[in-house]
DNA sequence: ACAGCGTATCGAATCGATTCGATTTCCCGA
DNA sequence: TCGGGAAATCGAATCGATTCGATACGCTGT
């Protein structure tokens, strides 16, 4: 209205004139970082008021104080990717409010070829950097982070010593889950699992395959129920969602012959397009056939059932590591965290049905 | 590993004296904004390299230029609330795309209650603002960036006369939609509508009651129903959700005496649960009941269905907010710019059964 | 040999606040 | 009446780069 196009904004310096104050007096009754009698502060709010003055320049702030109240957060690829993910949504909002102490915002960053020369992430103001899911180019992102002396936390990723990091017990949790099953009776199972790389290829994996798999969490969460399962077949899906799992579904529960009694599927998107699979075929869940699922998020359309699955502490990871952020802009030392599943029995396991 | 705790980083000038040239020089071999010759160039990077230095500090680049490459976003709530609607994902990736250009980043604020005093739109370092459905506290928000003298966009809400916004033809397209299912010879069809206003309460909706209804989507989606079906009864949902899609479906097709031919829901996820409704009363799709949606977003789930809905350019609203941002910050006038949907046959929709 | 010109580099001002030691003011007790 | 001390305010340095007019240098054409 008044203030769009002056021919300059006011400054502090500005206001700490038209108050008759000094500018290092005007500052502080902004900041509040030292007492300023009643009066004065009045003067200078007043003086502020009439210039049309909003408050200290960030910028000018954030130079001073080499801190800018800003948190980057690199995610892989295309944001619609990495929000796919039901998971991801509840770990932000977790961060958020971790990060709500230091009264931090969250930068979105995709660490992309980056078309102009340097990465976003050189050029960013920022005051510490996570890193989710660490794999390929965010190792760059890492190097980067590096060299700036950042503080830096991952989520689910490995970025070697010295990183604190925010990690899962994925493969204890999936021991405990396969062990649900197998305490049901079930000796025939498969597992469905998330994508083994970046090829997202589907269908049946060969115990070899997995030497060349390089996504942490699906290997470990196979290898968790290859413990109480070891000859357990396995097809991949080809990303996490309800029609990848119906697709593995299908495949799986085709044939009458050779039917698993329960599926094990290593999301719960995934867990979900099994259900699908399995009413489309007529089979009753859970007296036909088990699934279960893992991450314990609300999945939409599974009707009546409640999924059996391991709840991972979203939201808490991203917490976690918002805490751990504030701990080292403290200048104390982070520490890595590995977060506990908890088992959640639900209506779609059940006995072995009777052969 | 070396350059974590020294006891003071390296700066521009330092990199400058080792280099022996001015740091003017040094400021534009790392900027390429001046020719500089390949030998200073190269004297440059190895005295940074020497150093440690990574490239100049973006804060204090930032307040000399005066631009931070970032631009804030403002939703409101919780993040989950607002990635919990499948349109805001592609909408962000658009955004995001929009902004590449300016090799901007995206920084997400909550609109809260802000417990440490002045919110975080106050204080942080941001190019621009992008503000998502204007309503309520959003309002604050609005004030704060017009003081602030920030460029600002809004997409799909209302912020007055001088605010450039990003909106859709709703209430056309909805009319189109409603077209297409009276062609088929539909008459007694029904609404399934996302919630009224902050309430989001279920049930059966009185024409009386959309006088204090607030969520313009709502209220112009069904609008544009209105014009081909005035009479059409309406139920409203608690939310975009298959699930609530389900309930408000199973309330709607329960009777068999009073059942619609077609049931036209404001979102494609609302359309997915109908669907699952009707499937659980042995209703077939789209032989007994025709099915719409709105939005055109990928569902999970609905098997074999193509659903018929309008699609809105989700990613489209975000690249045009970018582009506005863009133009804007170039010290040119943004405009305000009304998207279409396009029309979607699918197989939800078919001619009205004999009766 | 020199005016004229293009190129590479330099100097110094500037962006707008924060911070902390120094200074002033004022009140109280001896 | 004056010293002592707490409270409020001031001054000046500082954060680390960017920018642009000025300068120096080496060529070319006549």
């Amino acid at each position: 209205m008044d203030s769009s196009d002056n021919p300059r904004r006011a400054t502090l310096a500005d206001v700490a004139r038209e108050a008759g104050v000094s500018s290092s007096t005007a500052s502080v009754v902004f900041s509040g970082k030292t007492k300023v009698s009643d009066v004065t502060s009045e003067r200078v709010r007043a003086a502020a008021a009439a210039l049309g003055y909003s408050g200290p320049d960030p910028l000018a702030a954030s130079l001073r104080t080499g801190r800018s109240g800003i948190v980057a957060v690199v995610l892989e690829g295309q944001l619609r990717t990495a929000f796919l993910d039901p998971v991801t949504i509840p770990m932000m909002d977790g961060l958020a409010d971790g990060l709500a102490s230091l009264g931090a915002g969250i930068l979105l960053l995709r660490d992309e070829p980056g078309e102009a020369g340097a990465p976003a992430l050189t050029t960013a103001p920022v005051d510490a950097v996570v890193l989710i899911g660490c794999s390929g180019r965010t190792r760059e992102s890492l190097d980067i982070v590096r060299s700036r002396g950042l503080p830096v936390v991952v989520i689910e990723g490995d970025a070697g010593e010295e990183v604190p990091r925010i990690t899962l017990d994925n493969r204890h949790a999936a021991t405990g889950i396969a062990r649900h099953v197998h305490d049901l009776g079930h000796r025939e199972i498969a597992i469905v699992t998330l994508p083994l790389d970046g090829d997202r290829q589907r269908g049946h994996i060969e115990p070899t395959r997995w030497e060349s798999a390089t996504v942490e969490v699906t290997v470990d969460r196979f290898a968790g129920v290859s413990e109480v399962f070891p000859d357990a077949r396995a097809v991949s899906a080809g990303g996490s969602s309800i029609d990848e799992g119906l697709i593995a579904g299908r495949s799986l529960l085709d044939d009458p012959a050779d039917r698993p009694t329960a599926v094990l599927a290593q999301s719960d998107l995934l867990a979900a397009g099994v259900i699908r699979a399995a009413e489309e075929l007529g089979l009753r869940v859970p007296e036909d056939v088990s699934i279960a699922g893992f991450d314990g998020v609300a999945v939409d359309g599974i009707g009546p059932h409640v999924l059996t699955t391991m709840v991972q502490p979203a939201a808490e990871k991203g917490r976690a590591a918002g805490a751990q952020i504030a701990r080292m802009l403290r200048g104390e030392t982070a520490e890595s965290l590995d977060l506990v599943c908890t088992f959640r029995a639900g209506t779609t396991t059940g006995p072995v049905p009777a052969r």
